[in-house]
DNA sequence: ATAAATACTATCAAATAGATAGGATTAATA
DNA sequence: TATTAATCCTATCTATTTGATAGTATTTAT
């Protein structure tokens, strides 16, 4: 299951990418009332966006946030990665945050090749998402 | 990611398989050493599949533990959901353990195709593979 | 009777999820 | 330059889940 936080995530990108018109920033009380998110834990998850360099920030009065780069170069993967970590079932065959299993041998390994089929096949959809490739949907 | 416990619990599953002979049930102390689990925490987890139906139990001095079905009869997803529950990415999509997201019009949802394909390439492997299937690797 | 196994109940500690509170800082503008 | 309105930051809190342990009751082969 990916967390609230990071569904909450993804309907914020999408929401900035779907309004922001180019003149103001998206301002997280906005968000926070047309998604039904609560409005402080956003703030947690947007400055998280903005320091993993998907979203800039604008303080004080009309302030607010926008993609950092065009919402076809944002995807999915990245966002979950950020959120919530490791997209694969087993620590082991993770790609982006690999560790080794404490009391198994890895080499021998009796579930090893299943999960990283199933990370393979979930890959497969997941990098062809963008935060672009949800809002048309 | 899968727990610690479902790990466990397909490796207790895998060197049950390996080890019945046919003569003596598999004892909880020898999967413990052999498999480096915690021995209590491994006793609750034998439980929970004997519970299931995915084990039978014998008690007293030469008891332990069976498979209460072929090996080849028993999925990883079937342990998979008895231990850690869904295995959809969103309560929304998944087949055994829907509910509903409280905050998003499920009819409008960016997201819910997305996870849905990726719940179907899940389960394209996972529905495949057994205690057997595991057990020739 | 004894020894050896599972069954059961209760409990516990650490980590994670899901937030909330309150004030500091920044920037537009009247 | 004061005001207003926004993000930024630090701290804290509660509930749940994870991972595990302790102790006792019950069952069964010999």
């Amino acid at each position: 299951m990916i967390s609230n936080k990071c569904k909450y995530a993804i309907k914020a990108l999408t929401h900035i990418a779907r309004h922001d018109d180019g003149s103001k920033a998206v301002m997280t009380a906005d968000i926070a009332r047309e998604q039904d998110i609560p409005r402080k834990f956003l703030e947690i998850i947007l400055r998280d966006l903005r320091n993993n360099r998907i979203l800039e920030s604008k303080r004080g009065k009309d302030g607010g946030f926008r993609l950092l780069r065009p919402a076809e170069d944002i995807s999915l993967t990245e966002i979950m990665r950020i959120i919530d970590g490791p997209i694969a079932m087993l620590p082991c065959v993770s790609l982006n945050y690999y560790r080794s299993c404490d009391e198994c041998d890895e080499e021998n390994c009796e579930i090893k090749s299943v999960f990283e089929q199933v990370r393979d096949r979930t890959l497969e959809v997941l990098n062809g998402k963008t935060i672009k490739s949800l809002i048309l949907t």
